[in-house]
DNA sequence: TGTACATCAGTGAACGCGCGTTCACTGATGTAC
DNA sequence: TGTACATCAGTGAACGCGCGTTCACTGATGTAC
């Protein structure tokens, strides 16, 4: 597409990815209206074309990180489906991956700086896309005995909020440098995701 | 202590006080050194004589919430030592309970809001005291047999990782409703707490 | 017991800053005829 | 094909705001003699 010098073409998506680029760089402090305008060379007024305020571009922020997110995880589940074991563990492993290598949008994504989720449809759609994976995943390692029965939903919320906790309180730096010292990160988090490994796994 | 209109007498600790309320009335953007002089009946520039500056009091304020969450953990683990399961579920809901009570000190002391950590000894030691209280349960747990036998840091990191990540996602209004209409809360943490079960377990 | 003086813990004006948002505007584009 | 006009997506000045921090200051307190 031609950029005439006024109109911009696709102004809104520059917008998110400009804010996504803050993010990463600059931190989340740094990500305001008129910083992601400066950052798309455009004026500070101008993201009121396409957003209606400051929440509004959060909220499309929060939601590309939370598509990029099932993007990633999507095609660790699709290389794993031969074994649960693996599945599992690569599974917990990319989402602990996404948020070292987006630690400020993962923080975006899940420090209630978005102010009323609910009030943007799109945003909840790819939260939920996100959880149903999940429960897939978890699904096939309770079929191959790598988790124990019982209801999925349930489960679902042990691996994720393990991983999910794993990951921010690494991430805050939370954990005693000598137990860092004694393994790879993944290891770790492998060491504890198998422990809510069924008794009678079938070594997938 | 008679209070001069002048001379405070422990200001120091009034500002630490209503820096927490204002976290608790009024949310995290609100935690400003001047809004906490409003409230303590001061001048704006007065928290300059006990802190160096901002970042300071963060640092003070999230050191005197972990010294609460060690207070009432150490409270929950002193009555439960009788039994390794109750243990274990009583301390996990304890750690809930603090975030839920206090969901915005909760997100200061995990959020990365303070950002030099390391230069604020006696934050640092309120962290790792906290630590501690939780690898010690775990010991328990483990001669239990309620947690599966192993190193206990390693362990610890687990069962942490799964209540931190619970409470968090959980306060960020991540898990579906229909997951939260089946239980009470409590409930669905200890179904999650006890898939880290070991296999055989001597019901505590 | 009284006085001089250093020290400490406050005050209040001032600084510069960047923010979110509004508003009247204007340049570019698309459509009806 | 050309023209009039509505609509859309930008501009840039302006607003009020509250913040963190500094600075010269002053009132209160404690100590030496």
């Amino acid at each position: 597409m031609e950029k005439s010098s006024y109109h911009h073409g696709d102004l809104k998506q520059a917008l998110i990815t400009a804010g996504m680029k803050i993010l990463k760089d600059e931190g989340i402090q740094a990500l305001t209206l008129r910083s992601v305008a400066r950052a798309s060379g455009v004026s500070h007024s101008a993201p009121y074309a396409h957003f209606s305020d400051k929440q509004a571009l959060l909220a499309d922020i929060s939601r590309q990180g939370f598509e990029e997110l099932f993007d990633q995880l999507s095609r660790t589940t699709a290389e794993n489906r031969h074994s649960p074991t693996a599945l599992l563990i690569e599974t917990g492993w990319t989402y602990a991956q996404f948020a070292l290598s987006e630690p400020n949008c993962f923080k975006l994504m899940f420090s209630g700086i978005l102010e009323d989720q609910h009030a943007y449809p799109e945003f909840m759609e790819a939260v939920q896309k996100t959880f149903h994976l999940l429960v897939e995943v978890v699904q096939i390692c309770q079929s191959g005995k790598v988790l124990r029965a019982g209801p999925v939903d349930d489960c679902a919320i042990a691996v994720w909020s393990l991983v999910h906790g794993f990951i921010s309180l690494y991430l805050e730096q939370q954990f005693p440098g000598r137990v860092l010292e004694k393994y790879q990160l993944k290891n770790l988090l492998e060491k504890a995701l198998l422990m809510l490994e069924s008794g009678e796994n079938s070594t997938g």
